[in-house]
DNA sequence: TAATTAGAGACTTAATGAATCCATAATAAC
DNA sequence: GTTATTATGGATTCATTAAGTCTCTAATTA
């Protein structure tokens, strides 16, 4: 069970973003090649991370990506989440109503990790890569 | 990000034999009929298990899996660890020492549900499907 | 010795991840 | 208004992994 490779550029690029592009947009072409990846799997991102509000296009020259203002403290899962989608660690096929006690111990778990992720935010970490 | 289904089906037959086989070894042919998968792919998780040393495999006529008896307090760690391995949720190309953040925080979360799911036993469980 | 069971490996198929390419739309600079 | 610049979206390719089957072998008991 692994996170994809996509979280993993999204996370630096987020990072990227918050530590030096206060207020500028900046283009995909430059973010890819600070992380060294191609800029339109980039872009695949970085859309999913507008959509899911975390930060804002700017298209046009000159053009690129900001933080949304309105949302400084953005968590280690909003991000994971707009990547990796919420679906569940664990789904079985036949589903034995709520009290069943496997999924719940599992679930259960996975919530730990999630609080643990929702509390930390990617502004709380400064050294870019 | 999912456990696999391999996960689920090993969980379940845990659970089997945890709730039904004190002493008995069972078949994996009977396991698999009561979870309703092939024998043959079933039988690659019950050997992962043994290989984990959670289970113990006895062959010939009325052979089968039975649980280890110095080991009756098995975790739910200990099922999927033995099914899906241990690697890390969590693997970047480049490894910029042990104070990168990133991973920091990613892997802290992970052993928050690790922790969680080692705390929670097989044998709590007593409503097999 | 024969029947029964686990174990191991090759193999097939389907799904997903990772990435590229191209075509379109929107915006700003000129 | 035209053009350059940028994001957005879809189609497509390639590699990897999950999921499952088939078959042969080894061990054990009846
Ligand atoms: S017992 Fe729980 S995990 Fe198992 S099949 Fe039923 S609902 Fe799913
Ligand atoms: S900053 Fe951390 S997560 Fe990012 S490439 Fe370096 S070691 Fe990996």
């Amino acid at each position: 069970m692994k996170y994809s490779q996509a979280t993993d550029y999204a996370l630096h690029a987020m990072l990227h973003l918050v530590s030096e592009a206060p207020d500028k947009p900046v283009s995909v072409h430059l973010l890819a090649e600070k992380l060294g990846v191609s800029p339109t799997y980039l872009s695949k991102m970085l859309t999913k991370l507008v959509k899911a509000g975390l930060i804002h296009s700017v298209p046009g020259a000159n053009g690129g990506y900001r933080l949304r203002r309105s949302q400084e403290d953005i968590s280690f899962l909003d991000i994971i989440h707009a990547i990796e989608g919420t679906a569940s660690v664990f789904e079985c096929s036949l589903n034995h109503g709520s009290e069943c006690q496997i999924q719940q111990v599992v679930l259960d778990a996975e919530r730990q990790m999630e609080e643990y992720l929702r509390n930390r935010k990617i502004s709380d970490i400064t050294r870019p890569s």
